[in-house]
DNA sequence: ATTACATACCTTGACAGGCGAAGTATCTTG
DNA sequence: CAAGATACTTCGCCTGTCAAGGTATGTAAT
């Protein structure tokens, strides 16, 4: 895990609302999808995860619910709201901006990287 | 100034070091290339960029020294380091791979935008 | 002269998000 | 019955950001 924390900061709001427009689903489940579709490179610390979903919740970005598991740990299963949606396209736009920004500064050819 | 600082958290040092990697500058002087290369879309808040060039004096990845202006404000000339070149390099490498897991996370056709 | 503004730097204190650590509970497998 | 996976929770620390305030010099306007 070489991604630092400070460099995904204040991304994994939208990183979970984007999850959940896939399908509702809840915190393990979200986690482990993350950590398949980043190739085992990423995954959200358990306490980031949860208190996330508190703030999100808080925010009404998302709704959870208890599942009716028969056996097994119970799960807490979140929904995005209609305010998450635009929470979710919100920030894939401030990502966009900040990527073209920091893609600047950094102009890909400093650094001793010579074209 | 619609970026926010989450957003960007954890880049300014190695963005401070790519500037300092095209010539040795000053703080005020630094900002404003990074104001002008942004077309005016993102700048360091003073705090934020003065507390980062304590970070990196400390770390050895730059150095410091009073300019000899005649006349007009004082400046604090910062010079890159052999180390701080290295780190640059290094907070470039993380910087691709951040971008790549986030972009991969947000699938870039989530959040309403069918391709 | 005085006000205003640009240049140029610095510090303090608060805030917010990430996360280590520890805890709870259930089920499966050896 | 111990170990490990599943699944969620809370506490408290750490760190980077930044609002707010301060210092000092020079120039342009009033």
């Amino acid at each position: 895990m070489s991604i630092t924390a400070d460099i995904i900061r204040g991304h994994t709001e939208t990183i979970i609302l984007a999850s959940l427009m896939e399908h509702d689903s809840y915190g393990y489940q979200i986690n482990k999808d993350i950590l398949r579709k980043t190739d085992n490179r990423y995954e959200l610390k358990e306490a980031t995860l949860y208190t996330a979903f508190r703030r999100l919740e808080q925010a009404g970005y998302i709704t959870a619910s208890w599942g009716d598991e028969k056996g097994g740990a119970r799960r807490r299963y979140y929904s995005i709201t209609q305010e998450g949606r635009k929470a979710c396209e919100q920030g894939l736009l401030e990502w966009k901006e900040a990527k073209a920004v920091i893609d600047k500064l950094l102009e890909l050819d400093q650094c001793g990287e010579k074209s």
